[in-house]
DNA sequence: CAATAGATCATCT
DNA sequence: GATGATCTATTGC
């Protein structure tokens, strides 16, 4: 995708990002779940309370990525959306994995279902070896991308409050490609 | 299937 | 010193 595509606001971008290629290395999966987090405007964002030393990247040009730790254990993986000074990015939750499926098991320490292996912000990362090298990389020109798959089609996608926060928890900000069984909560659809 | 506990650390108060 | 955009293993129905 090129920089328009993220020059936009983080609903948008959330919503289109469904069942796009997220490219790392020799992994690749369709991205099946995302969710959307609008900045100064929502509690739930780390941006909510203005830039610090950790969310600068969010304030900075779209097409970024934003990476933090979450819980001390787990690397979590976020698209930089909106013009510079605004803080609208897009978590990616979940992808079906595509390429490098042997890698990810691997990383993922052993057998696993392949549904399983990143139906989650945190397995997602670890399957795809995306670590905190990763923030601020450029998605655009950078090592970790993001490609329009060929069987570009029509998707059902369905629409449903996010997963895992405090504040504003009743908004539908979070994403999801119908159906799909390589989501973090299929029964949440 | 649902509920629960525990691991673990960068960041911010 | 408290907090969290999570995951796994384990328990009990």
């Amino acid at each position: 995708m090129e920089r328009p595509f993220y020059e936009r606001d983080a609903v948008t971008v959330a919503r289109e990002s469904i069942g796009k290629i997220l490219v790392h290395g020799k992994t690749a999966g369709r991205i099946v779940e995302t969710e959307a987090y609008l900045g100064r405007d929502d509690r739930a964002s780390h941006a909510w309370r203005g830039a610090t030393k950790r969310t600068q990247v969010l304030f900075g040009p779209a097409g970024h990525a934003y990476v933090y730790l979450i819980y001390g254990m787990y690397w979590c993986l976020n698209f930089v959306c909106e013009p510079p000074g605004r803080a609208g990015c897009v978590l990616i939750r979940a992808v079906e994995p595509l390429c490098g499926v042997a890698l990810m098991e691997r990383r993922r320490g052993g057998r696993k279902q392949v549904h399983d292996l990143a139906s989650g912000p945190g397995k997602l990362a670890v399957a795809l070896g995306i670590t905190h090298e990763r923030n601020a990389a450029d998605l655009v020109r950078g090592p970790l991308r993001v490609r329009q798959p060929n069987d570009a089609g029509e998707l059902e996608i369905a629409v449903t409050p996010r997963i895992g926060i405090r504040h504003n928890a009743d908004w539908p900000l979070r994403f999801v490609l119908a159906g799909s069984r390589y989501s973090s909560r299929p029964r949440l659809i």
